[in-house]
RNA sequence: GCCCUCGUGGUGAAAUUGGUAGACACAAAGGACUUAAAAUCCUUGCCCUUUUGGGAGUGCCAGUUCGAGUCUGGCCGAGGGCACCA
C-alpha cells in the first residue's frame, strides 16, 4: 500500500494556508467566528473540535462562493495570568504574549483558514484604548451608573464577583463560599434593555432554542402589580409585588426582607440582629438553601388590609423576602403559596382558600397553586384567576392603591474589578468628590508595567503614582479610578473589532460593520449561553442606541453550541489522578500503572480537565496522526453539538482510513485506462452523484458525523469500481469531486490528492446534480410489514408495480390468489397490500 | 421545588415531512495470509431453523394509523438550566 507522510504534506499545505485569503467574489459575505481562547497556556481539545468546526463551516463557505471572515484573536485579560506571576515570577504582559506564541503555534498546526493578519488581543492598549472609548460612550449615553451595592466577594480572588459568577452561592472560579460586602461600584446599566434583550430573542431563529430559553428565564419577565399597605398607628406604607393580586383576599400577613427600610427601628433589638445575621448566613450554600427553613422575626405591628376595612394583618421579616427583587416586601397568602403556606404554619397565621381546588371539605396540606374559581373574595367570586387579576388591577388602580407592573429577574451589570490584568476604568475622581471621564484625547489610560502584584487588595491602588492625575478641563488634581473592567466587557465586542481591526481612530470603521455584520455563524461552548451571549448582545443594543450608522440590532445571526470532549479518568490504589500516559489499558474495563504494574481504577467518560488529568494533549496526537487525523476523528461518530469521548483507537483509525483514501487516490493516478461500459459508468456517476447530495446536505445541516459516514461509504462504493470497464476519465472527474468535498474537513490530505490530479480549480465547489437517479427502491408491505425491497424504475404506477411484484417478488407467495382488500401506494416509496385478517 | 432536553445492539451513533430500524465506525469473537507477530482482508453480531426462511425488537404501559424509533396520554430513568424572584 502506498503510504503518505503527513507531517511532511501537512506543513507544506499549512504555508499555502498561510497565506490564502477566502475573499473570492465580493458579492456574498459570511462572517465566520469562532469564540476567541483564553491564552491559558496550550491549546486543548475543546479547542481543536470547536476551530475545527468552524474551519468546516469557513472553508465549505469559501468553496461556496462566499468571501469569508474567519479571524482569531485572545481574550488575553483575567486572573490567571496574575496567579501565573506570582507563582512563578513572570510579569503577566509576558506569561500572556508567551502563551499567545504557544498557542497561535499549535493552531497553525491543524491547518485552519484563519486569517492571521485580523487578529487582536484584548490586552494589547491598541484594543483596550477604544474599549475605554466605547466606556466613556456608554457613560454619556446613561448606560454606566455608579452604585453602593452589596457585592459578591470572592475571598480567595479577592475580588467582587457578577451574580452570574456566583454559582451556587460559590465563586465560579475560586469555588470559595462569596461573602456579601457594601462597595461603590460601576455597572452597565442592561436592565435598560430588559424588554429587548428578551423579545428580541423571537427573531433569533438560529440559535438553539435551549439557549433562547435559558436567556429566557435569566431576563424573568414577570406580570403583576404593587399594592400600597399602610402601616397601623404609623404614617407609613408598605409597597408590596404581586404576580397574584387575585389572592389578596387571602392574605394574612406582610413579610419584610431584614434589608427593607422599616429595619432601621429594629437596629438596636437584640433578637432582631440575631434574626438578621441569621438571613445574611443562609443564601451562601447550597445545602442552606435547599433545607432552609422559613424563618421570621414579628415586628408587632399591623397593616390594614386593602380591601377588608376591619382587617390587619401582621407584618413580620423574613428570611425568604430578597431586599433586591421588587420592593423587598410580600404579602403572603398561605392558601395559594407554598413558602407562604410554610411561614404561616411555623407562626400559626391563618390560612384563608381563596381559589377553590373543588375539594373545599379538607384542610389543606400544602398550598394549591392550580387555576380554579376565586371564592371567599367579595366582588372576585366565581370569577377564573386570570378574569380575577385583571378586575383586582383595574380596583387596585381605580382606588389608588397601587399599579400595574412589570417586574424583571435581570439585574445590573456589576463591572468593577479589584485586579491589575484588565483594562483600566477611564475615571477620575476629583477634589470636590466629583467623577468625571478621561479626556477621550488621554486614551489610552495605559496600565503600569511596573507592578507589585504580592500588595495587599488591588495592586494598581497600590501603584505609588499611577492612580495620581489631573483633569484635563480644569487643570484640577484628580485620582484615577483604579478598578478594572471585567473581562466579560473585552468579549462583548471583539466580534466588531475584528471588522477592522487595525482602524485607529474609532473602535470600529463603520461601513466595515455594515458589510460584515452580523456575525453569521457564531461557534463556541454551551457554557456562555447566558454570560457572554447576553452581554455581548446588550453591548451591541447599547452601541446601536448612539450609533445609528451601524444599524446593528443583534450581533449573532446564527448560532451553534458544540459539545465537549470527554475521557475517561484514572486513579492510583491511593486515589490519586492519574494523566493517560501514565496508565497501561489491558481492555476496555482494566488497567494498570505503568511505573509499578498496580491497579488503575477506571472513571467514567468526564470533560477533559487538568485538575482531573483526562487531558490528551493536541500536539502529541497531531505529531503521531498527522492533523487531518485528528480533524476527522473528532467530527466522525458523534453529532457535533453533544459531548463525545476521546479514544486513541479512533483518532489511530482515522490515520489508517486517510491513508486508504491517498492509497486510492494514488492508484487511480497511476491506472492503466479501461474500455469503458457506457452502462456501468452511467450507474456509477448517478450513485456518486447520490453520495454528494448528501454529503453537501449534511455538511449544510451541522451534521459532520453523518458526513464522515458517507465518506466511508462513497470510498467502499468507489473502490468496487476500479478494477471495473470504467474510463479513467469518469474515474477521475469523480474522485476529483469527492476530494473537493473533503477539503472542509481535511484539507491538506483533500489538497495533495487534488495537486496529484492535476487539479485546476481548487477553489470551487463541484456542480451537483439534483436527483439524476433513475431507480429506486420500493418497500413492498403486506398488512404493513415489509416483505420485500424491490429495485424499480422511477416513478411506476400502482398498476404496473403490482404487475411486477405479483410475477417476480419475495412478496408474490403473500398475495397469491388472495383478495387485496386495500392497496396504499406511495409513489417511489411503499406500496403496501392489505388482506384480510385469518 | 420549577423549567427544558434526551432514552435505539457491547459502545459512539444513522434512520430530518409517519413508510426498509441498526447505515458508518469502535470494540469483541472466529477465519484467511504469515515460520510467527504486526499490518491487511473476510465472516459473525437477539431468538428459532442445517439452509431457504420465520419471529421478537427502538426505556415501560396504553392509544391514533394500512403502517409508529418518529405523533398523543400516562409511568420509569438519565442529563442540563434556574433556585426562596413574590
Amino acid at each position: 500500500m502506498e503510504r503518505i507522510n503527513f507531517q511532511a504534506i501537512e506543513k507544506k499545505w499549512q504555508k499555502k494556508f498561510s497565506k490564502k485569503k477566502l475573499y473570492n467574489s465580493g458579492k456574498k459575505k459570511f462572517y465566520c467566528l469562532e469564540m476567541f481562547p483564553y491564552p491559558s497556556g496550550k491549546i486543548h481539545m475543546g479547542h481543536v473540535r470547536n476551530y475545527t468546526i468552524g474551519d468546516v463551516i469557513a472553508r465549505y463557505k469559501f468553496l461556496n462562493g462566499f468571501d469569508v471572515l474567519h479571524p482569531m484573536g485572545w481574550d488575553a485579560f483575567g486572573l490567571p495570568a496574575e496567579n501565573a506571576s506570582k507563582s512563578n515570577n513572570l510579569h503577566p504582559k509576558i506569561w500572556t504574549h508567551q502563551n499567545i506564541e504557544t498557542m497561535k503555534r499549535q493552531l497553525k498546526l491543524l491547518g485552519l483558514s484563519i486569517d492571521w493578519d485580523l487578529e487582536i488581543s484584548t490586552c494589547d492598549k491598541e484594543y483596550y484604548k477604544h474599549q475605554q472609548e466605547l466606556f466613556i460612550d456608554f457613560y454619556n449615553n446613561g448606560l454606566v451608573s455608579r452604585k453602593e451595592t452589596y457585592v459578591n466577594w470572592d475571598p480567595v480572588e479577592n475580588t467582587v464577583l457578577a451574580n452570574e459568577q456566583v454559582i451556587n452561592g460559590k465563586g465560579w472560579r475560586s469555588n470559595a463560599v462569596v461573602e456579601r460586602k457594601k462597595l461603590s461600584q460601576w455597572f452597565f446599566n442592561i436592565t435598560k434593555f430588559s424588554n429587548d434583550l428578551l423579545n428580541d430573542l423571537q427573531d433569533l431563529d438560529g440559535w438553539p432554542e435551549k439557549v433562547k430559553l435559558m436567556q429566557q428565564n435569566w431576563i424573568g419577565k414577570s406580570f403583576g402589580c404593587e399594592i400600597n399597605f399602610s402601616v397601623s398607628d404609623k404614617k407609613k406604607n408598605i409597597k408590596v409585588f404581586t404576580t397574584r393580586p387575585d389572592t389578596i383576599f387571602g392574605a394574612s400577613f406582610l413579610a419584610l426582607s431584614a434589608d427593607h427600610e422599616l429595619s432601621a427601628e429594629f437596629l438596636d433589638n437584640e433578637e432582631f440582629k440575631k434574626f438578621k445575621k441569621e438571613c445574611n448566613k443562609t443564601g451562601t450554600t447550597e445545602e442552606a438553601l435547599a433545607n432552609a427553613d422559613k424563618l421570621g422575626f414579628n415586628t408587632k405591628l399591623f397593616a390594614q388590609h386593602p380591601f377588608i376595612t376591619s382587617k390587619k394583618i401582621p407584618i413580620y421579616f423574613a428570611n425568604f423576602v430578597l431586599m433586591d427583587y421588587g420592593s423587598g416586601a410580600i404579602f403572603g397568602c398561605p392558601a395559594h403559596d407554598q413558602r407562604d403556606f410554610d411561614f404561616a404554619k411555623r407562626y400559626k397565621l391563618e390560612i384563608i382558600k381563596v381559589v377553590s381546588d373543588k375539594r373545599e371539605d379538607k384542610e389543606l396540606k400544602e398550598a394549591f397553586t392550580g387555576n380554579g374559581n376565586i371564592i371567599n373574595s367579595d366582588f372576585l367570586n366565581g370569577l377564573d384567576i386570570e378574569q380575577a387579576k385583571e378586575k383586582i388591577i383595574n380596583e387596585i388602580e381605580k382606588r389608588d392603591l397601587g399599579k400595574r407592573k412589570t417586574l424583571f429577574r435581570l439585574k445590573d451589570w456589576g463591572i468593577s474589578r479589584q485586579r491589575y490584568w484588565g483594562c483600566p476604568i477611564p475615571m477620575i475622581y476629583l477634589e470636590d468628590g466629583s467623577v468625571v471621564p478621561v479626556d477621550k484625547s488621554e486614551l489610552p489610560i495605559e496600565l503600569p508595567d511596573d507592578i507589585d502584584l504580592n500588595s495587599k487588595g488591588n495592586p494598581l491602588d497600590a501603584h505609588p503614582t499611577w492612580k495620581i492625575t489631573t483633569h484635563k478641563l480644569s487643570g484640577k488634581k484628580a485620582v484615577r479610578e483604579t478598578d478594572t473592567l471585567d473581562t466579560f466587557v473585552d468579549s462583548s465586542w471583539y466580534f466588531m473589532r475584528f471588522c477592522s481591526p487595525n482602524h485607529k481612530q474609532s473602535p470600529f470603521d463603520e461601513d466595515k460593520i455594515k458589510y460584515w455584520m452580523p456575525v453569521d455563524q457564531y461557534i463556541g461552548g454551551i457554557e456562555h449561553a447566558i454570560l457572554h451571549l447576553l452581554y455581548s448582545r446588550f453591548f451591541t443594543k447599547g452601541i446601536n442606541k448612539f450609533n445609528k450608522r451601524i444599524n446593528l440590532n443583534e450581533p449573532f445571526k446564527n448560532l451553534f453550541t458544540q459539545g465537549m470532549v470527554c475521557h475517561e479518568t484514572y486513579r492510583d490504589k491511593n486515589g490519586e489522578w492519574l494523566y493517560p500516559e501514565e496508565i497501561e489499558k489491558i481492555n476496555s474495563t482494566s488497567a494498570v500503572k505503568k511505573t509499578d504494574k498496580t491497579n488503575v481504577i477506571i472513571g467514567a467518560a468526564e470533560s477533559m480537565s487538568k485538575s482531573k488529568k483526562n487531558t490528551i494533549d493536541p500536539e502529541i496526537m497531531i505529531t503521531q496522526y498527522g492533523a487531518d487525523a485528528v480533524r476527522w476523528f473528532i467530527l466522525s461518530d458523534s453529532p457535533p453539538e453533544k459531548d463525545i469521548q476521546w479514544s486513541d483507537t479512533g483518532v489511530s483509525s482515522a490515520n489508517k482510513f486517510l491513508q486508504k483514501i491517498w492509497n486510492m487516490n494514488f492508484l487511480l493516478s497511476k491506472r492503466e485506462d479501461k474500455k469503458s461500459n457506457k452502462e456501468r459508468e452511467k450507474q456509477f456517476n448517478i450513485t456518486i452523484n447520490v453520495y454528494l447530495n448528501k454529503i453537501d446536505k449534511s455538511i449544510n445541516d451541522f451534521r459532520f458525523n453523518v458526513s464522515i459516514a458517507l465518506f466511508y461509504e462513497v470510498y467502499n462504493f468507489f473502490k468496487g469500481f476500479i478494477d471495473e470497464n470504467i474510463s479513467n476519465k469518469v474515474l477521475n472527474e469523480n474522485i476529483v469531486k469527492v476530494m473537493k468535498l473533503m477539503i472542509p474537513f481535511t484539507p491538506h490530505l483533500a489538497n495533495e490528492c487534488l495537486d496529484l490530479h492535476r487539479c485546476k480549480d481548487i477553489d470551487k465547489w463541484p456542480e451537483i446534480q439534483k436527483n439524476v437517479s433513475e431507480e429506486i427502491k420500493l418497500a413492498v408491505q403486506i398488512n404493513g410489514k415489509t416483505r420485500d425491497i424491490v429495485k424499480i424504475k422511477k416513478d411506476l404506477s400502482e398498476q404496473e408495480i403490482t404487475k411486477i411484484i405479483s410475477k417476480d417478488s419475495k412478496a408474490k407467495k403473500y398475495i397469491e390468489n388472495k383478495k387485496i382488500i386495500k392497496t396504499i401506494f406511495v409513489k417511489n416509496k411503499i406500496i403496501n397490500y392489505i388482506l384480510p385478517n385469518q
